[in-house]
Order: C-alpha cells, then structure tokens, then sequence
DNA sequence: CGTCAAATTGACAAGGCTCAAGTGCCGTGG
DNA sequence: CCACGGCACTTGAGCCTTGTCAATTTGACG
C-alpha cells in the first residue's frame, strides 16, 4: 500500500532535476517519499473542486487533464498532462481544490502526502525551486490557453493545442519525434478548445484535406509538423523547456 | 533614483504578511530592497514579450494588465492588476517574457532587481512562501479566465470578469463596496473577454437595462452586487484570498 | 453478434463579428 | 473661454462562424 519511491518513479526526479538541478541529497529526499500508487479506469475523476486535498497527484503513466465546470454543465478543459507531470502542487498552499483532476486514459497515478512534500520543500531549497518553477510553467501555459480560447478561431485553435500536446509529449520523451497517435477524443478537443465535439469533427477534417493531419476516427497524429506549427502559430518559447 | 522600499511600499509588506505570515526580520529585508520608481501614464507597455527581464515590477498605483498578441494582432488580456500586485515574478526563474504588461491607467510602478529578489527568497523562506503562494494564485486566476472565455456566453464573460475585478479591488483595499468607478473601457472589456468592443458595448447595455450595472460611458459601475453574483455564477474561491 | 461510445454528416438557428456612420466627452491649444 | 481634435462610446444592417438538433455510421470489445 504504501512504499518508497523508485524504479519507474525516477519520472519525478528526472522531471525536477530539469527544472532545476539536484544534488544527491535532493535526490535521495525524494526517492525517500512516501507513497501510494493506484490504477485508474479512464474517466476517473482524481480530485473534484471544493474537495479538501491532502495528497499530491502524480502521473506515472497514461493522459490526465484538468478541468472546471460552468453553471449550465458545461466542461471546460484547463491543461492536459503526461506521464511525468505533477497534477496538483499547488495544495502545497492551498486546501481546497479549485478545479476537477481527471484521467483521460487508463492510468497509474501515485499520491504523496503534501505533509511529507512540505517537509521536503522546506528541508531541500533545490526541490522546492524546481517545484515552483513547474507551477510557473503551468501558469505560462494557463495563459497561452486564455489566448487560444480567446482569440483564435477554431481552426487555430485545435492546431494550436494539438501543437502544445505534442510538443511536451516529445519533452516528456513520450515520443521521438511528433507523429505519436494523439490519445484524446473529439470530446476532449472541444472542451479544450470551448468548442462543441460536432464543430471539432468538421475542423478535424479540413486539417485533414489540408494534409495537417492524417488519420480517421480515433486514431490520428500530425502529418506534417512543419506546416501545422506555421498553420497554428505555433512558438514553444512560453513552456519555457529546459535547453 | 534608488532608494529603500518604505512608506507607501507597505503594500508589498502587507500583501505578502497577507499570503504568509512574515517576520520582523523578513519585513526588514523587504523593506531593504533596492528600488526604482517611475511613474508611466496610461497605455505604457511596461514588458514586452520575448525581452530579456532582470527587474520585478510592482504596481504601486492605478491598474494594470499583462496580454499577449495573437498572430493577426489582436489581443488578449490575461489578467488585470490593482495597486499592490506584484506583475512579473515568474522573472525569477524565466529570463525572457512570454507575455506583456502594460499600464491601464496612469500608474507608478516599481522596479526591484530579480537578484535582490533571488537573495530574499533564498535567505527568507517566509517570504519565499508568500511568492509562491502568489504565484499560485494567479494560476488559478488564470484558470478561471479560462472557462470563462470558453464556457460562458457573452453576458456571462463580462459579468465574471466584473465581479472579480470588484472583489479584487475590495480585498486589496482599494474600495470599502463593490460600488467603486470601474477603469476600463469597453475595449479593455473586450480584450479579456474574447469579445469585441462592439459586442462589449450592447451587452453592457443590456446588462444595464437588467439593473445589474449602472452609469453609462466611461464611468460606470456595479449597481446590484448580489444578482451581479448570482447572474454571473461568481464563486470567489479560486481567488484564495486570506481569511 | 450485440452493445455502446465515439465519430460523422446534414439542416437550420443564433450569437457574435464586420463594416460603417454617427455621437459625446474631455483635454489641449489658440 | 471657446473651438478643435481625438478617443471612446453607440447604434444599425448584414454576414459568418459556430452551435443545436437529429439521424446514422463506425469501430472496439465483450
């Protein structure tokens, strides 16, 4: 139920030693950290906003995302993550989630007591920089996602965010190079993107006979990666990825 | 042309005693800072995207917004900023600006170096706290404004941003009531909400027409606080604010 | 082979945009 | 003190992107 982090957990550490470079003590702080893994069915929803938190989410394998609710029902995605991400670091500070944390696949998802990740950050400044830069990437991206919802028409939109995904899958090394089959359905995409699935459908195709975009149904990629960047105005420097 | 932070620069102090509690020793190392101040009138862009940043800026009056270009040239507002915010920490750790801050209104601003910060945040975990803590809530600020932009019609974009500009200004300080002159005009309006000025113009009016706002032009404001939250389905949890 | 979720497509409606023409306010300069 | 200029606001007409509703097809999986 409850053991050390390591083997396939390495994720994390490689993840902050990107972000900042750790020394063998931080290292071993980590792998040090209690832990609780568990197998998720796709759909799972890991946290639901209003609800208190008292772990921290990693993903170790599988699609997550983020999401809020509107009034009317209505789900507006926030963020997608990879395997490696950090889900909720900011219950470090905050008791109450603000957001829904969702699998979008099977997955496995490991939950570290945010007491524990406390004592760490407070006792490792190497760690606790990394972390905060992880939670200023994610808030450099929320901020792209403001202007793609907000100023791009559909088409720009779905290129824009499918450029994003895989280009942090391929960060992730999730993938060499940007021709992954993308794991998430037209659904997803709209609520991405504040569009509806049947609109998404019908821009999906238009990438397509424009050769952006290759593959029917639920399983597609990007055909040519070159020209969906230019198409989507894409320019990676806001994930500020480490060189 | 430098000098130490005091006087009206309480507003640092307060807002980050506000976010984490701080110790005498931290409030002297704040107030030690070295600073520079300017005062810019209405409109100046004070970062730009893609500039190398070694300052922090702090808005010490008037308002401000931090934006980002689309590639056709229209804006988007990511977040707007009141008296005592801080602008740009994510400068701490980037070096190069993923976004733009400009001045709404004539405003003064000032300018900390990001190595007198470094060395604060190193020697003063109480304060580092307090900054991440920020940091985090502008993330989640950012979040919001993404289902806003995605999920809500017209009506509902501009009530929510409203209502958390008010309820920004009230926990800042900057007005007793949420019946204060709003600063922005219909362009602004526009720029954070996805919409275009026009469409700004005839939904305050009917938003006017419901009671809901009041004055017209550039001097309006809130007339019924309470069916403005409920109309708007403005929850101020994600703002985090200190109890 | 049956079932179910996801994708696909068409017809129609609507919310928001574009273009265009004013109006009103306010600071500035004569 | 008044006239002017500029910016923001206002309003209308028509268009277009996207949403809504509904029916069908496809594909995965038990």
């Amino acid at each position: 139920m409850s053991s050390a982090l390591s083997g396939q957990h390495h994720s994390l550490v490689r993840k902050l030693n990107g972000l900042n470079g750790l020394s063998p003590a931080d290292i071993s702080a980590i792998e040090a950290l209690p832990i609780r893994k568990r197998y998720l069915k796709a759909g799972t929803v890991i946290v639901a906003e209003d609800q208190l938190v008292s772990e921290c989410c990693l993903l170790l394998t599988g699609y997550a995302c983020r999401n809020k609710l509107a009034k009317d029902g209505r789900r507006q995605i926030i963020s997608f993550h990879v395997a490696g991400d950090i889900l909720d670091i900011q219950h470090l500070f905050f008791e109450r989630a603000d957001h829904n944390i969702q699998v979008m696949t099977d997955a496995d998802v490991a939950f570290i007591p945010m007491v524990a990740l406390r004592d760490l950050v407070r006792n490792n400044p190497a760690v606790a920089t990394a972390l905060w830069r992880d939670c200023l990437v994610d808030a450099s991206i929320f901020r792209e996602w403001v202007l793609n919802v907000g100023r791009r028409d559909a088409a720009g939109r779905i290129s824009h965010m499918l450029c994003e995904f895989v280009e942090r899958c391929v960060a992730a090394r999730l993938s060499e190079t940007p021709d992954m089959i993308l794991p998430m359905t037209q659904e997803y995409i709209g609520d991405a993107t504040g569009l509806t699935s049947v609109h998404v459908n019908r821009v999906l195709r238009q990438l397509r006979e424009a050769g952006l975009i290759e593959g029917a149904g639920r399983t597609f990629k990007i055909a040519d990666w070159n020209r969906l960047r230019q198409f989507a105005d894409f320019r990676a420097g806001y994930l500020h990825l480490a060189a």
